[in-house]
DNA sequence: GTTGCGTTTATTTTT
DNA sequence: TAAACGCAAC
């Protein structure tokens, strides 16, 4: 768990002498050489110990929330180098964030050396299979320029093969075949064995889609985010060699969030693992919130049974909240069936009781939290940073935000609109992303007559339909555009214009040192920066996209100084990836960083701890959400959701909730959440927002007119 | 190409 | 309610 706020609680703190260096900053992990010549495992209560002294045969680590999982993961894979000489280069430590994987490195290097550390692999599973395929994949017949196709791109190819499926047009959303798509390859299912299981038209549309989709992919040597899973575990069940050269590398595996694993990815571990798997895995089965993402929970509740020998360590001890933070979170968490028993519990004090406040509406709610963030704040002598307001949907935030931005309280919105979502962001990456690979038709299309240059629609179309009829791909047309007959010369020149342009970058790209430099004067070139000024009238609006495109410079010259063999491609997958790369100024952690009330969804709450946190909408149709009601699926997962969001809190928890909620232009009833039944009652603070006078529109209307003819009667006099 | 209007539809989103 | 989308008209 990324303990953002460090070990501020808990028995393993370790105080710090002056003597050391500055480099470890208050809250962060003393290196081990200075308290110890060995390892010193005295600092870890016994589990931890036992956990990371465990070096043989399959473990599996019961991490509940806030029991110090990290720090576990770290000192494990510190004992296996410097007490058992494992070599750096036999480690893999897996996580699923970039952040996750980031902080994990440098803690490790904190303690055994940045040296000795040199030629582990601490990655996600996506970036580790970038890497394996990038070695091997041309085993599989893609080139190794393979492209990433993230959602836009994906989006876009699935609508384009989508019309040309269905020509009488019945619009079914690209979305929802796409993620149905991306189920199939979550669970290995390729193309020619996708079967209809639930006789819907998206199900039929995904069975034709499919094929055709992952066939263009190939066709564009591109490969999509659940490509890199899949295709992985392809090329190791399909290459015993690939295959071995892997397992000789990764003796010793680690795996974090082990919970959130879906089907590929077990496979993947499965097959590096081998007979005599030295897998560590750790999660926390009541935190698996991505079961929609095709996350399987069976993964970790099985792990013992998949892996003979293992052995169960379980962390319950907590080091974050409060008793009766816990207690809450362990009631409510026992009404799951399908679980591994286990409870929270901490050494520490029980704290105050869990507020719940029935609020009459939404205002009121918002209204709520910020006389709350008003009085604790001067009370407890708090930041703004120690507030978080935790919420089901994104909508949620809304109301918050205006409150917020009204009572000047500086706060940070975490999730919404990514930055490579964003148009201008879209067509530069697209340009970079066809230069390192031509057959990138998706990117290629973008950018063919954007900025405008005389290829319009029509001439694109003529050069697709001919790419069509004489399967050859787009760019082979685009280099002799002679041999298009109904293509004017205006066009012909157009065409050959771009060619050149394309193929004059492609060489200066080739020389990575100058990368930064070149990137600018191809967007000079291209006059990007002029076409979003024609565009958009709003200059501040203009200007801020401007500077997003020199964000994607300036994050390509940071790449250029961190990396050893820096290239374009290597900087693509980079930012496909969502990897230290990414240009974004607010990015989530800096966002964290800010003395800032944060806002966020509970899904993004994952991995965080709060001194104080408000969850807020804590109703039915919410929490658990309506979706899974209708649905007739259990509502176990939202409960794990509400027990993310419970142990978030270290010192004082806050649940609201609204009687009345505007919905889609109508006020609605709304009742408390089932789950708040499942807390003790002894453990919550209730409170019941009095009613204030509210007036219909009707009536608010009334009142202005009256007002108005009050006045109008004055002035009259 | 753009603009504007009517229609549609409202989860979560580590990579 | 409101935002996003598609389509038709300019």
């Amino acid at each position: 768990m990324g303990q953002t706020a460090g070990f501020a609680a808990g028995a393993w703190i370790i105080r710090q002498p002056a003597s050391i260096p500055n480099t470890y900053r208050s809250g962060r992990l003393c290196p081990l050489w200075f308290f110890s010549v060995d390892m010193n495992l005295s600092t870890l209560n016994s589990e931890q110990a036992a956990a990371v002294r465990h070096d043989k045969g399959p473990l599996l680590i019961l991490a509940g929330a806030g029991s110090g999982k990290t720090r576990v993961i770290t000192f494990r894979i510190a004992y296996l180098m410097g007490q058992r000489g494992v070599a750096a280069g036999n480690i893999l430590a897996v996580t699923f964030t970039n952040k996750a994987a980031r902080e994990m490195r440098e803690r490790v290097e904190e303690m055994v050396g940045k040296k000795a550390g040199k030629g582990m692999t601490v990655s996600t599973f996506h970036s580790l299979c970038v890497r394996i395929l990038r070695e091997d994949i041309e085993a599989l017949g893609y080139k190794k320029n393979f492209s990433i196709y993230a959602t836009a791109d994906q989006v876009r190819l699935v609508k384009d093969i989508m019309q040309r499926v269905d020509v009488e047009g019945r619009k079914l959303d690209a979305d929802r075949i796409l993620y149905l798509i991306s189920d199939a390859k979550n669970r290995l299912v390729p193309p020619e064995k996708f079967t209809v299981r639930w006789h819907d038209e998206y199900e039929y549309m995904a069975a034709s889609v499919y094929p055709r989709y992952q066939k263009a992919l190939k066709a564009y040597n591109a490969v999509d985010f659940d490509d890199l899973i899949m295709l992985t575990v392809r090329l190791l069940q399909e290459h015993p060699d690939v295959l071995e050269k892997y397992r000789q590398r990764f003796r010793y595996m680690m795996v974090d969030e082990y919970q959130d694993t879906n089907a590929a990815q077990y496979k993947l571990l499965r097959l590096l693992a081998g007979d005599h798997p030295n897998l560590c895995v750790v999660g926390d089965d009541d935190q698996s919130v991505y079961g929609w993402r095709g996350a399987d929970l069976g993964n970790i509740l099985e792990f013992e049974k998949d892996f003979p020998g293992t052995t169960v360590i379980k962390l319950e001890q907590n080091y974050r909240s409060t008793g009766t933070i816990l207690a809450a979170a362990n009631a409510l968490i026992r009404h799951n069936i399908r679980r591994k028993v286990k409870a929270l519990w901490t050494a520490g004090d029980p704290g105050r009781r869990i507020d719940y406040i029935r609020c009459m509406d939404e205002e009121d709610e918002a209204r709520t939290v910020m006389e709350r963030i008003h009085a604790e704040r001067f009370r407890n002598e708090l930041q703004y940073s120690d507030f978080a307001i935790l919420y089901r949907t994104n909508v949620q935030s809304r109301a918050f935000e205006e409150q917020l931005r009204y009572e000047n309280i500086p706060y940070v919105l975490i999730g919404g609109q990514q930055f490579f979502d964003r148009k201008e962001v879209k067509d530069t990456v697209a340009y970079l992303k066809v230069l390192v690979n031509h057959r990138d038709e998706v990117n290629l299309l973008r950018i063919l007559n954007y900025p405008k240059r005389g290829i319009g629609e029509t001439t694109a179309d003529r050069l697709i339909r001919y790419s069509a009829k004489k399967q050859l791909p787009l760019w082979e047309v685009l280099r002799d555009p002679a041999a298009i007959e109904d293509l004017g010369e205006k066009s012909r020149a157009a065409i050959a214009a771009f060619v050149e342009l394309m193929d004059r970058y492609r060489q200066r790209f080739n020389r990575h040192s100058l990368m930064v430099e070149t990137m600018r004067e191809l967007i000079d070139e291209l006059g990007l920066e002029a076409e979003i000024y024609r565009n958009i009238e709003d200059p501040v609006k203009a200007r801020r996209r401007v500077e997003n495109i020199e964000e994607v410079a300036s994050a390509m010259a940071g790449y250029l100084e961190r990396e050893e063999s820096p290239s374009l491609a290597g900087f693509l997958a980079k930012v496909s990836l969502l990897d230290d790369e990414r240009p974004d100024r607010d990015s989530k952690e800096k966002k964290l960083q800010r003395d800032a009330v944060v806002l966020m969804s509970l899904h993004s709450s994952k991995g965080l701890e709060f001194p104080m946190v408000f969850m807020v909408g804590v109703e039915e149709e919410f929490l658990p959400h309506r979706k899974t009601l209708n649905e007739g699926v259990d509502v176990d997962e939202e409960r794990r959701l509400c027990y993310v969001g419970i142990t978030r809190a270290q010192r004082h928890l806050i649940l609201l909730g609204a009687q009345k909620r505007k919905k889609y232009g109508t006020l609605q009833p709304r009742a408390a959440s089932r789950f708040l039944e499942e807390i003790p009652a002894e453990l919550l603070q209730q409170q019941i927002s009095e009613e204030r006078p509210v007036h219909s529109e009707e009536e608010q209307e009334k009142m202005a007119a009256n007002f108005f003819a009050g006045i109008r009667g004055i002035l009259d006099d």
